[in-house]
DNA sequence: CTTCCACGGGAACACTGGGGTG
DNA sequence: CACCCCAGTGTTCCCGTGGAAG
């Protein structure tokens, strides 16, 4: 950066007459929900088939919607919602379609309360049984005569007990008498089912619709479809979009990823004053991309995730590291920045919970006479995440501290 | 075959933030 | 108001287990 000698006059017409390479930045984002969903026509058309008996006044089968992160599942299924809210109207016949993330809406009283919100009926955020939460739900939904659709993105993430909520929705049915449910499910872990009760899969799993993971050349049409509205004409290097195609193809074919990437190119070429998107800014922002992540992800750790990670951060230079000796350096550690300490049994989970999230790579090794222990490396740049952590003044005075070497195991 | 260490599942507990009731 | 009920979350405690070096 320049010292503080920067001439104020001036700046704003300095800044406006960069070149604007943008028409409309946000179709690229992820928020955005596009018209027209290239190369999905199979699964738009699966998933209308499914639900048109709701148009006939019968209840569709529960759907559940496999397909890795960015395969356009939730795109999809929100619009053959509306679509089919749409029709419903029209043809007078009452369908609701009730979209719940349970990502943010994790947990049965949570899914149930907001699924009675719905209806407008007031439900504490805390405090009363599941069962009052669920027969409220039930009432409420229960007083007109209609077909709701309950889609559940990322049915996944209903935490442990979560299949307790699914096994009361799946049966819901018996106890209406007016009103008729469908559910249907989207999940990006292929394994989903076999953790749930078997009652709940055959019931939920009565259909089920595959999304595959887009390859490079579809990627491409994708891109091109919203770069024609997101960048004015002629911006783009030929190669720009092949090449953003090429590494989200890498990743397990993620759209938003590429879609990400594409718009991230463009911000750093609009920054570097550039007339056109190079192959180059490309490069850069998929650097960008993954330390932005990175970055995020830790700085957002509760403390004591921190400190775990920190100190395997501290052990990386010497090679490989264990569960044993990283957690004598993270006891130390707490005694020092006065932090309770955590059980062993506990900071395994916080390792393991890291390693979830592709920030540690943590394998269970056994070596033999002398036990079994969790192999960790790091699996991000050292450097950034040592700052980033840093960054946080809890942790603020262990910059200094450098471990001892009489954690070593053998003496 | 033994031995050793941490893994990882499960139960139990403490605590939080909220509600309803007398 | 005091008091108990409830779901959810983070943690500790207990313990059976894996598997190669010795």
């Amino acid at each position: 950066m320049e010292k503080g000698t920067i001439t104020i006059r001036g700046i704003f017409e300095d800044m406006l007459t960069i070149l604007n390479i943008f028409e409309n930045r946000d179709v690229l984002r992820s928020t955005y929900t596009p018209d027209y969903l290239p190369h999905r026509s199979d699964q738009v058309r699966a998933l209308a088939t499914v639900l048109v008996s709701a148009l006939r006044g019968e209840t569709p089968s529960n759907v559940l919607i496999y397909g890795k992160t960015g395969t356009g599942k939730t795109a999809v299924a929100k619009h053959v919602g509306q679509e089919l809210e749409r029709t419903g109207e029209l043809y007078g016949i009452p369908c609701v379609v009730i979209y719940i993330n349970c990502e943010v809406v994790d947990t049965q009283y949570r899914l149930l309360a907001s699924l009675a919100r719905h209806f407008d009926r007031e439900v504490p955020m805390t405090g009363w049984p599941t069962d009052q939460v669920y027969s409220e739900f039930k009432n409420a939904l229960d007083s007109d005569k209609r077909i709701a659709i309950i889609m559940l993105d990322e049915v996944d993430k209903l935490t442990d007990k979560g299949d307790g909520v699914l096994y009361n929705l799946t049966r819901i049915n018996s106890d209406l008498k007016k009103a008729k449910v469908s559910l249907i499910g989207i999940t990006n872990d292929l394994k989903f089912t076999e953790f749930l009760d078997p009652r709940v899969r055959s019931s939920l799993g009565e259909e089920e619709i595959i999304f595959p993971p887009y390859d490079a050349n579809q990627l491409r049409d994708i891109l091109q479809e919203r770069a024609k509205m997101a960048f004015k004409q002629g911006i783009l290097e030929e190669t720009v979009i092949p090449l953003c195609a090429a590494y989200a193809a890498q990743e397990h074919g993620d759209a938003r990823r590429a879609l990400d990437l594409l718009r991230v190119s463009g911000e750093i070429a609009e920054r570097a004053k550039s007339a056109k998107v190079l192959e180059a800014h490309v490069k850069q922002a998929q650097e960008k991309i993954e330390i932005d992540r990175v970055v995020e992800v830790v700085k957002t750790l509760p403390t004591q995730s921190k400190l775990v990670l920190l100190s395997a951060v501290l052990l990386c230079y010497d090679g490989n590291i264990t569960t044993g000796e990283a957690y004598n350096i993270y006891k130390q550690m707490c005694r020092i920045i006065g932090i309770e300490v955590l059980t062993q049994r506990r900071v395994t989970d916080l390792i393991s919970e890291l390693d979830m999230m592709g920030i540690l790579n943590a394998t269970v090794v056994s070596k033999g006479r002398y036990g079994r222990t969790k192999e960790i490396s790091l699996s991000v740049p050292i450097d950034s995440t040592r700052k980033v952590l840093f960054e946080d003044y809890r942790l603020k005075p262990l910059e200094e501290y450098r471990p001892s070497s009489q954690t070593k195991l053998y003496a």
